[in-house]
DNA sequence: CTGCATCCAGCGCGATACTG
DNA sequence: CAGTATCGCGCTGGATGCAG
């Protein structure tokens, strides 16, 4: 679905509170502090472990792990092992994995676009509101 | 921008990830706890704070107040005070507010689409995977 | 190379009580 | 009705060390 034009979401009553909660779900999911960075390094297809680790750059090995695995555990990552030696694991996204990526790109667009209309919003209110 | 087709992001090279960090900052905002409810509830128009929090339900007073503050500071929220006894305040979307709503409707729809993948993807894996 | 376990600091967020 | 202040718990996430 959400084929060319309007989204069909209902208008603002209760009932559209209760969709929330799986979207909030999820959106905690795509906020999390990596897993948007771990969709982009992987857009481009399978890559090692320390290989995304290198790309990220700012990323604990704690939480590659932890990412990764709850991604796997989503479906919209798949993990790889080749029992060679020393040991290679490559992550690649599913086809879920990859449905994601439209969305996830859309909110950036929006977020690279307005970037600087929000940092000076926030410049201008934390000016009329000093340390409010 | 964001015209009809194709996505432009950049592929996977290491400047792409420079790009994340704006981008990690907002979906931090959207993808905290209440922001969503929140744009969904004011898609309709300007409401009062009970209001709102009526509308969400389980949301506190605190983090109501936090968070509609924080996108106030974002630019995306317009608070209105009526001097009125008792007091009255109205909240309601900016332009880039709304402009946020149609990104964010996006990830909704994939979320409320995908859900019972997601969730049958997770038993899957749990299953497998007996709490580790 | 991959990835788990442990420890620990910070803050997200809810509960509660109080003000104009 | 709208908003602030305080407290406390739990989770997030970084650092470090160990193992296959």
């Amino acid at each position: 679905m959400s084929q060319g034009g309007t989204l069909m979401l209902p208008e603002h009553n209760d009932s559209l509170l209760e969709l929330c909660r799986p979207v909030r779900r999820i959106l905690a999911r795509v906020g999390d502090k990596w897993s948007v960075m771990i969709v982009m390094a992987l857009k481009g297809g399978p890559r090692r472990f320390n290989d995304i680790k290198r790309a990220i750059g700012t990323i604990s090995q704690r939480m590659l792990t932890l990412t990764l695995k709850s991604m796997e555990r989503d479906g919209s990552v798949k993990r790889t092992v080749y029992p060679t030696k020393p040991p290679r694991v490559d992550y690649e996204l599913t086809a879920l994995g990859h449905s994601l990526r439209e969305p996830v790109e859309r909110l950036s667009l929006w977020a690279i676009e307005h970037e600087a209309a929000i940092t000076k919003a926030q410049s201008r209110f934390d000016a009329l509101d000093p340390q409010g």
